[in-house]
DNA sequence: AAATGCAAACCGACCAGACGGTATAGATGC
DNA sequence: GCATCTATACCGTCTGGTCGGTTTGCATTT
């Protein structure tokens, strides 16, 4: 009763319409336009239009529309990481270096639900667990992999830095730099290390 | 009369017995104890041991205690960034190195707190304004005057990356892994580039 | 040096509003 | 008519902030 649905979406866009995506596209704008501190129920409801008792029907509680917000994320970045190094390892690409590519892109793709899961985890880290178990799930193998494993980490360190810089407003590298940034860090982990 | 003592505190420690360094402390304690998102006024009149009025008396807003929690933090910051590269200038020290050393001290010593900056962040963005100005007003010339700047460029953001990382939970590096990655950046930014 | 005056510092009860959540009634489709 | 949703009114709590009053430090007066 609790779950009428469960939590993961069984008929995506079926005969439902996505109730829950709807609610959980107004989510991530209330959060991009006033900030993740005003996530607020009534924000949502206002913003989706649905009534109250229909948000808190779809999500029973706040913590469940985080989740919610979460793990649609998590999803999505997943669903980015592993389409991406399926065509590296077909192509023959450097894996390191896709897995850099879909780090920026998806920092400006997705940046606001970011900082939405961002302040959520601020509240209560244990939402991040899953966002935890699915970057170590990714990268581990791919650094173990690497020619040069330390080279590997910093890079995929470095475009995180620049995600999560980018996230707080801390960043104030031009376009111009990041490209350069950007190619430098294919560079190195392409080049076997020359030490 | 808003503001009796000005914002610096001009005594340090003379006569005033600094209460509001007292107030300040209390706010990092519950924010490093029960996380960012319980930092309520209350619970820093409880921990302070002052009353209510008395936390508002010298900071008329929880904003404003959050600004007061800042600025102390860029202060502090501050003042490491510069003694080091001080130092780092007078023994000609590699300036990029030293900052790293500084930004990855930084984040052992100041986890809680920089977690607080970083809450109060997500929930109000400008308040991360003047972070953001230190930021850039140590790195750009030092990233400037490197001998290899995107190189430098990439060595902080790495630098950034294991730090924000690790106030969000996010890091899953073991201090080994964390060791070689350090020493890497190191070599990468003291020797010149290879290309 | 004791008394006086005054403002800065501090106290704690109180309030208004926001917020998360519930209860219950109404609509809609099968 | 039953299950699945959606709408509206409402409640209890928590929280930021106010306000009148009290204490404390300190200079001035006598």
């Amino acid at each position: 009763m609790t779950d009428a649905r469960s939590i993961a979406d069984s008929h995506p866009d079926t005969v439902r319409p996505a109730t829950r995506d709807v609610i959980l596209d107004a989510a991530e704008r209330v959060v991009s336009r006033e900030g993740s501190g005003r996530l607020t129920i009534d924000a949502v409801v206002r913003e989706s239009g649905f009534s109250k008792g229909g948000v808190l029907y779809n999500f029973p509680s706040k913590q469940a529309l985080i989740e919610g917000m979460v793990s649609r994320l998590i999803l999505q970045a997943q669903e980015d990481c592993d389409c991406a190094l399926e065509q590296a390892t077909a192509t023959g690409a450097n894996p390191v270096a896709t897995l850099i590519h879909v780090i920026l892109a998806f920092k400006r793709t997705h940046r606001d639900v970011a900082m939405a899961v961002l302040a959520a985890a601020s509240e209560s880290p244990e939402l991040l667990d899953p966002v935890r178990a699915m970057m170590a799930r990714i990268r581990n193998d791919i650094i173990a992999n690497a020619p040069d494993p330390v080279m590997a980490r910093i890079a995929l360190l470095a475009a995180d830095g620049l995600h999560l810089a980018d996230l707080l407003g801390l960043d104030m590298i031009t376009p111009d730099e990041q490209e350069a940034v950007e190619a430098r860090l294919i560079q190195l982990v392409s080049e076997p290390s020359p030490k």
